[in-house]
DNA sequence: TCTATTGAGTACCAATCCAGTCCCATTTGG
DNA sequence: CCAAATGGGACTGGATTGGTACTCAATAGA
């Protein structure tokens, strides 16, 4: 299974290829060409980013997109939440009023901590670090606190 | 967004419910009833439980299904894994050959560890977990071991 | 041995979702 | 005023998914 979709997998390309200049504003088909997406698609995302407020919208003949903020101050798990909506792991994680089992399901809370975890491991990544050419170091396992009972591999 | 199907939602509901008695067998008829999942879905994934080798399945009149381990040493991860495949994020943390971007993406490596902390939070939950009524205390944010070489801010 | 029961496997359908495109209104620089 | 851009939709073809049905294989018990 891919978690991403697609669309939030090239919305971090864009993102990130602007973050390689950012105080140089482009229009979406330069960063199409850059990023050799389909300059449609890239235009749809660039209006998605703007409406979160992640890069900032020049409109008009030289108009065009820039980051809105630092690269470091901008994580992953917001680029993807922009294109993608709340990251939740279940149904439940995200429409809660849609899940009739609520009152029976044991399995709810356990998720929310699931949630938390997946949700840190987007958030602690910026787009300084996807543009880094050095891969951070392999993070810890969130782990419950030191109780490896299950542990595996 | 939500990350997990349906399918893999209820894979696990179904696992949780055997893991609540674990020495007593059931036939999939009666795991749809106890979980409230109709009952042709609860089959076809019994049947995926079984393929994957976490229940053992008994053909035959008065057949049914039963963990094939202890509730402690079935991870989330691998009832989801059994149900939806392979969790990754992108489309090129599972099938880097259908990436023709591999050689200047400079997003891909960084996706690698994200991955990791992903799959780190669903492999640290076992089916003994879920059951539980007290959900484990929430987890530590995944981070890069306190050298922070690319910190921002 | 025969039969009812139950899982295994596969094929299938309907509905939904998604990637991608296109169109038109609005804004702005020249 | 015109050309170049974004803003914001609508639209569509195709893929995916949730769910069902049907047939074959295995087994317990009469």
């Amino acid at each position: 299974m891919i978690i991403l979709s697609k669309l939030a997998d090239y919305g971090v390309i864009v993102a990130t290829h602007l973050a390689t200049h950012p105080e140089r504003r482009e229009n979406a088909a330069a960063v199409a060409m850059a990023t050799r997406l389909p300059q449609a698609t890239v235009a749809k995302l660039l209006k998605a980013l703007a409406h979160a407020g992640l890069v900032t919208a020049t409109r008009g003949a030289a108009g065009g997109y820039r980051l809105a903020r630092p690269a470091g101050a901008i994580s992953v798990a917001e680029v993807v939440a922009a294109i993608d909506g709340d990251i939740g792991m279940t149904q439940c994680s995200v429409h809660v009023e849609d899940c009739e089992r609520t009152t029976y399901c044991p399995t709810r809370p356990h998720w929310a901590a699931i949630n938390r975890a997946v949700g840190a491991a987007l958030v602690a990544v910026t787009l300084n670090d996807m543009i880094s050419p050095f891969a951070f170091l392999p993070v810890a396992a969130p782990q419950r606190d030191s109780a490896p009972e299950t542990a595996r591999t």
